[in-house]
DNA sequence: AAAATGATCAACCGCCCTTAG
DNA sequence: TCTAAGGGCGGTTGATCATTT
């Protein structure tokens, strides 16, 4: 059944990559360059599909990996990112200079998730005393993904078992919420969603999209129509007519989703949000001030923090705009991180009150 | 010293989205 | 407008290495 794919061809290698076809294929970008991937095969008698290739260059090849273990400042940040975006890698690497989607993926299951549940990662590689990734910056991390929000409500699955498979979902991907706090209802609590407390409006999103995440009938920017509710893997029916809360919800979501997805000087809401006096700091950062676009459709960084930073990408999926930009300051984003945590609320997308 | 167990990470799989024809 | 193919992404697997018993 389906159609075979590329990589499922007879005749092409599989396993890992040997320095030979590493050679053959850095030889091939060097000329060619990046994208097409499924030349290479043609082009130079590589016996890997485009798609290995691509992961083998994103992953492994490239010259601006950064290679090493996590810093304490990349770990905060990646736990902050993991809470506004869930399992979105690639976009939580776009903000990670050097580091890959994949290594991020492989460091947060086998690192900070088993911190959430309160299984501490033995470092093989013995970081050293006093550095920033050590048992302080361990403590800390515990700390600031403990859930400071007793309330919280994600849209219901239709069985125990569903429930329970989200419930392990949810426990890893969202340290804030455990199974004892989570509100499963039918999906006539879309309303219940949005009036959830504000301050829990940013786990709530999370958690949708890590819902999302696990069914791929649900989408991101929550589909126009209840593809859920026809789904045996998604949410159940309430049995009534509850469109008008599924609209709303449509509604917050589509916003959320394009913000993540775009540039967040866009959205007037949000730039309403950084102009309050009490995030004076990041003011300038965030008011709607573009700067230059290079040809590679880079914007100039002659400026900043990271607010800014944030800010002035127009990729957020990729890393091509970030990776330059070595100098990234992760204080400045974590800072940005712990003063907004309570402002990705509903108020940013008109959905507060409802 | 050897076996068992655990941790890490490169690579694969399969789905979805985009795009070209 | 439709369809097939390519590209991108998140989830998962399995080989390898380290640590523990």
């Amino acid at each position: 059944m389906g159609r075979k794919t590329e990589c499922s061809k007879d005749g092409l290698n599989k396993g890992a990559w040997t320095p030979v076809e590493d050679k053959m294929l850095l030889d091939y970008l060097k000329i060619r360059g990046e994208g097409k991937w499924s030349n290479i095969v043609r082009e130079t008698g590589l016996k890997r599909c485009g798609k290995s290739c691509r992961l083998r260059w994103m992953n492994y090849l490239r010259p601006d990996i950064k290679r090493g273990n996590f810093s304490g400042d990349e770990e905060d940040l990646i736990i902050r990112m993991h809470k506004l975006l869930g399992n979105r890698w690639s976009l939580i690497a776009g903000r990670l200079p050097g580091r890959t989607d994949n290594e991020i993926k492989n460091y947060w299951h086998t690192t900070i998730a088993k911190k959430a549940r309160g299984k501490p990662k033995v470092d093989r590689k013995q970081i050293e005393p006093g550095s920033p990734s050590g048992a302080a910056s361990s403590l800390k991390n515990q700390s600031s993904i403990e859930s400071q929000c007793t309330t919280g409500v994600v849209a219901a699955t239709t069985t125990s078992q569903e429930n329970s498979a989200q419930d392990h979902q949810l426990s890893v991907a969202m340290p804030q919420f455990t199974t004892s706090n989570l509100q499963y209802g039918a999906a006539s609590n879309f309303k219940n969603q949005i009036t959830i407390e504000s301050q829990c409006t940013t786990e709530v999103a999370a958690a949708a999209s890590t819902l999302q995440s696990t069914d791929s009938n649900l989408q991101y920017d929550m589909p126009k129509t209840y593809e859920f509710e026809s789904s045996s893997k998604g949410l159940a029916s309430g049995g009534e007519d509850n469109s008008s809360d599924i609209m709303m919800y449509n509604d917050y979501m589509d916003e959320f989703s394009k913000i993540l997805a775009s540039d967040f000087t866009e959205f007037s809401g949000i730039h309403d949000i950084f102009s309050n006096d009490h995030h004076s700091n990041n003011t300038d950062a965030v008011n709607g001030d573009h700067h230059g676009v290079s040809s590679d459709g880079c914007k100039s960084r002659e400026t900043g923090e990271f607010p800014e930073k944030l800010l002035e990408s127009d990729n957020w999926s990729g890393n091509k705009c970030v990776l330059a930009d070595q100098d990234f300051d992760f204080m400045s984003l974590l800072s940005f991180l712990d003063s907004t945590d309570d402002e990705w609320t509903g108020d940013a997308f008109g959905t507060k009150g409802l």
